[in-house]
DNA sequence: GTGTATCATAGGGTTTTTCTATGATTAGGC
DNA sequence: GCCTAATCATAGAAAAACCCTATGATACAC
């Protein structure tokens, strides 16, 4: 019982014919006809009978013939799948992120690759540093985006440095600047991240360098809320560009700063894990995105 | 894509080695090997990686794994299926039968057919005579059993003729004797069917050529009923064999009748409709059952 | 009868499947 | 470091399946 003889049942049951089967098979009508000679002799029974020279189908053909039907959609099915794979239109990818980048950056990037690609489904695991730690550890993902410097098991693929900007209210005394560095700040009310996290210790120590007062106000965990704060006249703060690109509506000013801040984002895959071609190509994605 | 290839690729997805599924194919391994080989050639991409030696399967295989498993999990229930079609143990039977025979005898010669045919899915309709009419002109039944004479448009396959009985109270002053003829029931009181139905005309003659007075004081729609009344004391009647049959419990007995009346049970098949292998089987059986 | 459908069979060519034999690579034991 | 055992791939040939064209048999319409 093959492929072959179940298409040729079925076109025959649905054309009557077996010139028509062969037809819609597109093979001759002898090739159809011992098809379906076999499948009878295979199955040991008859699915029709010979009748004024045409063929009826039995009882037992129309008992099989949904069986048939059910194992030919599901090979379609399959073949249509595998065609989708092929396209990299089809796909899991789980993907672990830091929670500022998930806000609005990674759904920029998911979305535009995910078009065209209708059957992708992608998950976003948004997780803090402290949480990402277990989640690295299960490898239950495809690829982790995490703020660096973090203790994890997995292969790291590719490091991003980036250089935080300076975010004021829009009418602060400074907007506009090309650049501003802990002098001009000495004092100002300042929205920092938590201690924990490297952006903080190098701002610290970039103030105790130039002998400057760091005025820590407000100390948040992430980069969305310490504009937030920010844009409500809190303060000023440090932030990261791709933060910095998300808010840049009016409301904030961005200005370099100097000495460098950096903050790093680097790409962890699990270890031991098949990378699959479609996350090659979201990599692709991400990593041009994330260069620009 | 054929079968042989999907159950390849299921079969090293499972054991995890070409060679372990070559062995639970019954192919030798080469042959396997290339079966897999083909059919990545077909999909357009690859199903494994070739690492030390062995075959690590890549996500494009485990996205394609679960399909591939259904596909195959129908191809066997319809080999299976096949096998019970062949073996005369899954089919359908749509069955029409007059009430009287639906109420015991029917279910009996289902019920016996039945074991061992689990899958075999039996329909009884029991349909009065005039109701008959209209289910045979659809022609959607298998098999009807009806009382004749009957107008019908199916192909009437065998009339039996069984000889009605008369049946008296246990207690009755006739019970135990070997014959009874309308001499002897001379104004008894009688529970007959109704007019429509020919043993009611044939018993109503038999009175009339023995000078008899038939005395009926109840007339009702089934054989069943007429033994109800009689069980119950309201008088004596005549039934076919199958009721007595059922009926024979001491509460009432049975005996011979002088002159003949006779019951007559047709079996009817629907016109241009292939009988199928289970539906000869089972007129067998019910043909068997019914010459007792 | 003649022509036109239908399906089956026969014979041959092509492709697929399968086999055995053999080579390449890797892991593990000594 | 070498030997052995295991893995998978390749090569070449035999067997089977598949498909084709040509042709025969039967039924039906005109």
């Amino acid at each position: 019982m093959n492929f072959r003889q179940l298409e040729c049942f079925r076109e025959i049951m649905t054309t009557g014919t077996v010139t028509g089967a062969a037809k819609a098979l597109g093979i001759s009508q002898p090739s159809a006809s011992s098809l379906v000679a076999n499948l009878e002799r295979e199955l040991g029974f008859a699915l029709f009978r010979r009748i004024r020279g045409r063929l009826v189908p039995t009882p037992e053909a129309h008992y099989l013939s949904s069986d048939v039907e059910r194992t030919l959609d599901s090979v379609e099915l399959t073949s249509q799948r595998a065609r989708q794979i092929r396209d990299q239109t089809f796909g899991n990818l789980v993907i672990a992120a830091y929670p500022d980048i998930a806000i609005d950056f990674l759904p920029r990037v998911v979305s535009r690759f995910r078009a065209g690609r209708p059957a992708l489904r992608v998950t976003v695991l948004a997780r803090r540093s402290e949480m990402m730690q277990g989640l690295l550890q299960t490898q239950l993902y495809d690829l982790a985006i995490v703020e660096t410097p973090i203790d994890h098991p997995s292969v790291e693929i590719e490091e991003f440095e980036f250089r935080c900007v300076c975010a004021v209210p829009g009418d602060h005394p400074l907007a506009g600047r090309a650049t501003v560095g802990p002098e001009e700040l000495d004092g100002t009310p300042f929205i920092s991240l938590l201690p924990e996290h490297a952006v903080h210790s190098q701002t610290e120590r970039a103030f105790l360098f130039r002998n400057a007062r760091w005025n820590v106000v407000i100390e948040t965990q992430t980069m969305e809320s310490v504009c937030a704060y920010i844009r409500h006249g809190a303060g000023i703060g440090l932030v990261d560009p791709l933060t910095a690109r998300h808010n840049r509506d009016g409301d904030i000013d961005f200005i370099e700063f100097e000495p460098h801040v950096t903050f790093k984002v680097a790409l962890l895959l699990p270890r031991d894990r098949q990378r699959s071609a479609i996350l090659e190509g979201f990599m692709r994605a991400l990593q041009s995105d994330l260069m620009r």
